[in-house]
DNA sequence: TTGCAAAACTAATGGGATTAGTTTATAGTA
DNA sequence: TACTATAAACTAATCCCATTAGTTTTGCAA
């Protein structure tokens, strides 16, 4: 019973991701994204239910290609290492696709598990990663917002143009990352140290 | 020759300031930014230009209170209790004026020295507080976009409700700010350590 | 072939930014 | 006190964009 093949909801969000990315921040209009596949405005609305879904579907999009990322990142590599290639793919991406990249920052409401469930992806990767810092449940919490907070920071800064000064970047980063990492079994003190101790 | 003094345009900045600060991110029409100052909305262009200039100004004046805060917070402080109360009062600011804060975040233009000013004087604050850490020019402008990153990532995931799980917000910032102020003589390390040693 | 349902189209609606042109109110002056 | 120049406000109109309504087209399946 089905007919007319023509666009898919995939087509529209890559599309629409393509567009953010080459526009610098800038909004991007549903006749612009019409345009690029070739068809009017309206048609749009055959595939996704208007701009809130779009933005929901780009967000799942662009988080799952992250957290992709990020994985394969890791493949291979333990402790500092992975923490830093990890911080160095998070980058990339947002680099590379930064218009995906803001996209993704969208938080998931109840209604959303989709979302959700791609967000927590990300997180366990962070979360595998850190075991080998034998860290509490917590103190995990704490160390993932951390990583979290840094690597966002860092590129949304540097793709809103706040890094003025024509000074290496790519060091900037690793240093605040090398930082952290040096850092990270800090995240253990409140526990008994006698106790981490005895458990090494 | 003037006459009727009606609004101006700090007025309309303060305005918008305030109505940002409400809308949790949300945009912000001039209908309602008019509404709120008894006005219909073309009277606006009377002390505004358009939205791009309400922007500029929205940032020029967030800008300055940032800058104003900490300033504020460090005087009287020194070394690593300066650094962590310019965190915490940059996340006080972002927390308390949250459409601001976000205003704050667009980059200045070549035309737009005013902003740069301001957005000079904030980093002129950090780099004055890290002046006791006898780091070079080259690792001053590291440290302070590292600064930065762990703060703006932070308040932005926080503001975004990218932190979904209940565990106090508070701490985790006040690890994230230790951990790097800790870490803070390692950006050091690029000159011979004999020299860093001898000077101190 | 032919029918039907999906998908595309045109036309229309509504909201927001902005502009044009008009009216009103006040500060300074006669 | 009355006048006038001018800034500031208003209404009406325009343009762009998202979205909806209603119509036409197209391709698979019977």
């Amino acid at each position: 019973m089905r007919a007319r093949p023509g666009l898919s909801r995939d087509a529209v969000v890559r599309a629409a991701a393509e567009l953010l990315d080459a526009s610098a921040g800038r909004e991007v209009t549903l006749g612009e994204i019409a345009a690029r596949l070739g068809v009017r405005a309206p048609s749009l609305y055959n595939h996704i239910e208007g701009q809130e879904e779009l933005h929901r579907e780009l967000a799942l999009f662009g988080l799952r290609e992250l957290g992709g990322r990020l994985g394969h990142a890791a493949i291979g590599k333990a402790g500092d290492a992975a923490l830093l290639a990890i911080g160095e793919a998070y980058r990339t991406f947002a680099r590379e696709r930064p218009g995906l990249y803001l996209a993704t920052l969208r938080a998931p409401g109840p209604g959303e598990p989709a979302l959700q469930e791609a967000g927590e992806e990300v997180i366990e990767v962070l979360r595998i990663v850190l075991e080998p810092y034998t860290l509490s449940d917590e103190e995990t919490i704490h160390a993932i917002r951390g990583l979290r907070s840094i690597a966002h920071g860092f590129v949304s800064l540097e793709l809103g143009g706040g890094f003025g000064i024509p000074l290496d970047l790519d060091e900037s980063f690793r240093r605040l990352l090398e930082t952290f990492v040096q850092g990270l079994p800090g995240y253990a003190t409140a526990r008994p140290a006698a106790i981490a101790t005895a458990a090494g």
